[in-house]
DNA sequence: CGCACACTTGAAATTCGTCAAACCGGGTGG
DNA sequence: CCACCCGGTTTGACGAATTTCAAGTGTGCG
């Protein structure tokens, strides 16, 4: 199922229409993808893959494209003079990169973009993808709700690394990542995909390698979570929810 | 001269013209002052005083106004269930609170609004506010490019908090309101109002007051800084630039 | 088979937090 | 005019959370 992203850039499949896509009317654009799927198949420039690791787009540049995941993870992230890394956010299947970028008309991006896992992208024009936004008062409200999440889980993050602890942080982005996917119908909060490494964990959260390792590696002793790269499953949600407010 | 403001909410004077108002063209709204400044000031509900330490509106709610501070401190943050409080950011005359308000239509506010000081609101309904923010390609470009600093700067203090030791936490945010007040005409890199308590300061990088206690007190023995509850002072633009960047 | 790369674990070092007390300037009431 | 409060700042001693350094373990892949 992955195999063929994994293939890199020279996949020619025939490319996905919009009314198949089963993540369309999960995007920034599903209210104008269920009016009229045929519009935002046209409006797609090309569908571009990308391999794991690859840098999608660089803070400090300012590209006309704007990009939807249809397939894979990626990071927002900024980097420090001295290597020093910040994740600011994961960007799931469904998702537009960014949101922020409605707003940059000729601005410098605040961050880079790099993918986590091999990478399905559909690129639109930025005019164009602006001007099919306002197009009814449901795709503008869809774009407001969208804008909304996106920037309340920049803060919660914010406010989790200056004021949490460890435990805290961590339970915080599994419960934002299980409800995030399930949005979208990529997992439950039983169990999800979780491509992440235990260092893009390090980066989101402000903590070390070593760290994160060692207070994962409790919550699994203590039987509240289960994991490894490819899923994490929450064994005790009660608990883990509890750790999210309190710690 | 501020001692008006000090009054509180009694404060009767004729309402303050845009085009009389030294700020308004540093605003969201600059070009349109420039081009037409009776319509601002007619689109105007009311001058709302508030005084120190009052909530100016509330997480969770969805306000049909939108503010721009005239005058005075503000600050935008979230609470925990144990009173640990994390501060977004601080909103300074010339700001509009806040501009994710432009992308809230019916969404709950993702934090709260307090005043620091004494504080002089310009009221505007949300409705007609967002209408004039279109007017020309001039006026779009400006909301573009505030919204651009905006989030800039909380990027920036995320990776601050995430990444960053105290000292380089407070040489950012010194510099960033040092900026931020300079491009309104209200002070420059060697010196500028400074209405903070400590513990502002502490909930905004994520610190102890204690702890910003000790690290300031070091800059400022060090010769980097001088301040009080007024003023800050630098002294030394250079070293503290490079901490800035190097902590 | 063996090299990478990620994950794991241990012990020591640091940064930062907590608790507690002292200080300090400004306002208020006697 | 002075004593007393009060909120905010400052300092000290101690403790906890997290980092750093260093060395293993495991595992997929060439």
């Amino acid at each position: 199922m992955l195999t063929q992203a994994r293939s890199g850039l020279l996949d020619l499949e025939c490319p996905l229409a919009c009314d198949t896509c089963p993540l369309a009317r999960n995007t920034l654009y599903g209210p104008v993808v269920s009016a009229d799927p045929a519009q935002i198949t046209h409006l797609r420039k090309e569908i571009r893959h990308v391999a794991p690791d690859k840098t999608i787009s660089r803070a400090g540049e300012n590209s006309q494209f704007v990009y939807t995941i249809e397939l894979g993870w990626a990071f927002q992230f900024r980097m420090l003079s001295d290597r020093r890394r910040q994740i600011l956010s994961f960007v799931i299947p469904g998702d537009t990169i960014s949101l922020d970028i409605l707003l940059w008309e000729a601005v410098a991006a605040p961050f880079s973009v790099k993918s986590m896992t091999p990478v399905r992208l559909c690129v639109f024009e930025r005019a164009a993808f602006k001007a099919i936004l306002g197009q009814t008062p449901a795709q503008t409200a869809r774009v407001a709700e969208e804008a909304a999440i996106y920037l309340e889980n920049i803060y919660r993050r914010t406010t989790d690394i200056g004021r949490r602890t460890a435990r805290g942080r961590l339970a915080q982005l599994i419960l934002e990542l299980a409800a995030r996917l399930t949005c979208r119908n990529l997992g439950s909060s039983e169990s999800f995909p979780f491509p992440l490494k235990q260092e893009h964990i390090a980066d989101a959260l402000g903590l070390t390698v070593v760290y994160v390792n060692r207070t994962l590696t409790n919550l699994r002793k203590d039987g509240i979570i289960e994991f490894d790269r490819q899923r994490m499953s929450i064994l005790n949600l009660g608990v883990l929810q509890s750790m999210a407010d309190e710690d």
